[in-house]
DNA sequence: CGGGTATAAATTGTATACAATAGGAAATGC
DNA sequence: GCATTTCCTATTGTATACAATTTATACCCG
């Protein structure tokens, strides 16, 4: 894409993620071209885009929000997500190469260093998850399936300012990826499935709890 | 939505629908804007959308082409349907009231008209189809479901003009949504994923035929 | 001729000015 | 004092000019 509009990008995410602006908050173009240093034109494109992934919504005059999720909101997104990437798992336990396996476990142990680091390094997690399930999508070769679930992963993110992640849930999260890998290693597409939904919904339950 | 935007859209949309062009035929925003009477600005927001609904796609330098679908993408896509729209079947059956089965039923009078119609009248089918999932996928109550399978649903509609449809597939798919209605009336929320399915491996059939 | 390079044309990207619209504040009437 | 209308301001929407980039063409040299 543009340079200018995917520094617009990245910048109201990054500054989106970062918890700086609240939920339910007004953002307009203006002050979002001012942040961001670059005109409105792009900004808009920028702006369309994060509405696209549900960080952003428009009230009904056009004017625009930060996104605010209820617990039935996240419920409803982690259900979407535990049908796709379950889907994805799915396939990707009969597709994945032994050596796109060992890149799985390179990133996840990336993941288990960041949670064993004192405090636990939250931002390095949340890279290396992404990253994971990221290559996991990638390996179900399924390009719209790839897009549907982008506008998905990120949204709930933004709440992560609003919950200290424990430990425990870190730790489980990792073990998650860990019987993943076993799964794909066997190359068993049911086994990889049923761990893959047993670790999405357990993620719910630590997001839902930030929502109450 | 007398905007720009919507305008431009819509008749984008319109334009692709009709077969007017043909897939992987570039198009240009300048070219799009003279069609549509609008300046660049708005044309490039109804494009931008339409990229998202994957109607259109960018090559590598940011050019415009009409999405062209292969046998596999086609697949892939109603493979994807079948999962949030089974899923979306299921949560209508349990929460359908009766006066919502009824107007359900009122369209799929609409759509067997359309059929028996000599000859078949496709192009009301699609709108009285459209119209019917829209039904479901709203009952669902999931804002993001409806979202995402927006995005979904349109896109092999672009292949029709390929294909002359058969009244036998049109018919079956008449009776494929008596029997949903069946199961919305009995509140059956796994019968109504199960027809659901169905309708929808056979519609890909349909589709895929087209795309040989 | 053929290949590579300079040049022109086509296309998309960005900034900016202005128009349209919505929201809020002040003024008015009762 | 309260509701209603009017006007002003804030915000989004559109057109257009220009910049950047990519593709196509022409040209030169071997």
């Amino acid at each position: 894409m543009s340079r200018a509009s995917d520094q617009a990008y990245d910048k109201i995410r990054a500054h989106l993620l970062s918890g700086a602006v609240k939920p339910g908050e007004q953002l307009t173009e203006y002050q979002l071209a001012q942040v961001t240093g670059v005109s409105r034109t792009p900004v808009r494109e920028a702006v369309r885009r994060l509405e696209g992934e549900m960080l952003l919504v428009r009230s009904e005059s056009k004017r625009i929000f930060v996104a605010d999720w209820s617990r039935d909101d996240i419920d409803e997104m982690f259900t979407l997500r535990k049908m796709l990437e379950g889907h994805a798992a799915e396939r990707a336990a009969l597709r994945l190469k032994s050596d796109e396996i060992d890149r799985l476990e390179a990133v996840n142990r990336e993941l288990h260093d960041a949670v064993e680091h004192d405090p636990p390094d939250v931002t390095r997690f949340l890279d290396a998850n992404r990253t994971f399930h990221e290559i996991i999508t990638e390996a179900a070769h399924s390009p719209r399936l790839g897009q549907v679930l982008a506008m998905l992963v990120e949204a709930p993110v933004v709440l992560r300012t609003a919950r200290s992640y424990s430990v425990a849930d870190l730790e489980q999260s990792a073990r998650d990826h860990d019987e993943l890998i076993a799964a794909f290693r066997a190359g068993d597409p049911d086994w990889a499935r049923a761990v893959m939904g047993s670790h999405l919904r357990r993620a719910f339950h630590t997001f839902a709890g930030a929502a109450e």
